[in-house]
DNA sequence: GAACGATACTAGAACGCTCTAGTTATTATT
DNA sequence: AATAATAACTAGAGCGTTCTAGTATCGTTC
């Protein structure tokens, strides 16, 4: 199994090195006739080009790192979607790591995409602090999708106003409304004030519990926000409100009925019509496309401006918060 | 914003190129008084080593590529988690594919991980032909999750016996049991064979009917089992099984009660409450371990024994299946 | 005090591509 | 027929590392 590299195919073929590098970029420069004679012969040999050589030497070959947080949350499915319904893969390459739980992770893996000298990065659902987000886009073109940053270019969906949606649409028939929160997440801080707002300016008083990524604390803390007195709850993503909706069930209630129950994502999960769950849309799909978009830009043109882009989330009612 | 390589490390720390790589990498031959100093320079720079460039130079360089067939579904987040909770990413680099709806997608990814020149791949569902597999196990070395292959080799589950036994928990209460199966996915004919199997050995008529992998198809094709009489229904996974659950409530019935549902992958979404659904579990973590370790043991020994390797999978009883 | 062995370091080739600047052959222009 | 323009191709430098083979320097040992 010995490795094949440019020179023997062109030494098979009987032309330049320069030759076959051209006919297998695709760029203008050979004959039709050669041009497919090389991918023969290049083909008999069994040659694929080297990415790192290329990657290497090459200027012209672009390549966009994309981070992801978490395999577990479909929302990053959803974005990773987005992002590749624009690339065209056989022009850019896509070099892609993903999170981990682990606090301090996020590093890890830009820092690979770092060491992979990409072109543009697209980070869905980066965590770390404002500050060192800053750092990471001084460093290289950085794109933040899911979060946003002061100074960053990114491309977000209005949090807060996702937030208000999803509580003033319960507030119609509740007033012990709920907030399950995640301080670890990206879009907290809105999230939590579009709540709080919406609260407010309906004279009702907020109740927030902080609860963590696992599906069983947020059952167990949706728990204790039922046993205080909660007729409805909002959760900060689908995955937390799945939680919430086992809480509800094991309480011997039924969502929508007795406790209204509003996620975050509209994940496929929530569209399913077994937890029919309210939830608010912040489209996701769109989110990476129109970040591929940007990551696209940045690519062709030195110093494109630096834009933030904000999309207007959507609520998507359904029967997990039906009055009752 | 200047690259800055290796070269200009070595400048600023009055040092030779080779000393600073040598540093870097961890390896023996420098003092640690001047490692210390060599990073304290590389640091101020902002030096990160060029991947592309470490990987073109070097043999004791390793990296395993990893395929995922499908972000959406959750298996495959588990199985990554298996594989990441073997490997120190310090000393072996990752690089991960993932796989596409389109049909043909998979050859796609696997032809960027071999362009990558990996040492090893580690490639969970793919879906192609034995005979295109085949011709990429020869290629390169290949560990395939999830789907076996003869000649490759494989961490698999157990398929076969996994439907069997969810089968054989079925044939306790009912007579009437359907499968729901999907011919595109890699563990199609095992779980068919094991499922009719049961069935027959019991003395029942299988009853088969095949979706694809959109829920809404498999919620469908559910309601065209139930009609015909099924008062259960043994999904090919969990996601499938999900849109059988929504068949069963949409149809005024109640999973469980009235109709058995069984799935397949035992993903977190089966074990939520609200689903409660019985499933097979393969023990996707540790494929993915298994898979990990194997692809070390490749790494480490040029030519370690290619094995084959089968986990005996557990059937998870929940609510979604208790007897009528 | 000669020989040995570590240890700490360096020079320069090699990895497999791409790219620039040419060279040659072919066609178009006047 | 001479010249310009284009197309098809090539030689060789360069990308940023790692690796091999080596050179100093120092402390031991007999």
């Amino acid at each position: 199994m010995k490795k094949i590299t440019i020179e023997d195919v062109a030494k098979a073929a009987g032309v330049s090195r320069a030759l076959v590098s051209i006919a297998y970029r695709g760029v203008a420069g050979v004959s039709e006739a050669t041009a497919e004679h090389i991918f023969a012969v290049g083909k008999s040999l069994g040659y694929v080009p080297n990415l790192n050589a290329a990657r290497l030497a090459s200027k012209g070959l672009k390549t966009i790192g994309v981070f992801l947080q978490d395999l577990h949350n479909e929302v990053f499915a959803e974005i990773y979607d987005g992002i590749r319904s624009v690339i065209d893969e056989g022009e850019v390459q896509l070099v892609l790591t993903v999170g981990q739980a682990a606090a301090g992770h996020d590093s890890k893996a830009l820092d690979a995409l770092l060491a992979s000298r990409v072109d543009v990065v697209i980070a869905a659902g980066l965590t770390m602090s404002d500050s060192e987000l800053q750092k990471y886009a001084a460093r290289t073109k950085l794109i933040s999708v899911t979060r946003s940053c002061s100074g960053v270019a990114s491309v977000v969906a209005n949090d807060y106003l996702g937030a208000r949606l999803a509580t003033e649409h319960l507030v119609q028939h509740h007033k012990a409304i709920a907030f399950l929160a995640n301080p670890q997440t990206d879009g907290y801080r809105d999230r939590l004030r579009g709540y709080q707002d919406a609260m407010t300016d309906s004279g009702l008083k907020p109740l927030v519990r902080e609860t963590t990524y696992s599906r069983k604390d947020a059952e167990l803390d949706a728990e204790v926000l039922l046993s205080s007195g909660a007729s409805a709850i909002f959760a900060h993503n689908d995955l937390a409100a799945l939680g919430v909706l086992d809480a509800v069930i094991s309480s011997g209630r039924k969502p929508g009925l007795d406790v209204a129950v509003v996620g975050f994502d509209n994940t496929s999960l929530s569209q399913t019509p077994v937890l029919a769950l309210t939830t608010v849309d912040p489209h996701s799909h769109e989110l990476g496309q129109k970040a591929a978009e940007l990551a696209l830009a940045a690519l062709a043109d030195e110093n494109a401006p630096q834009v933030t882009i904000e999309l207007t989330p959507a609520l998507q009612v359904r029967s997990s918060s039906l009055s009752s």
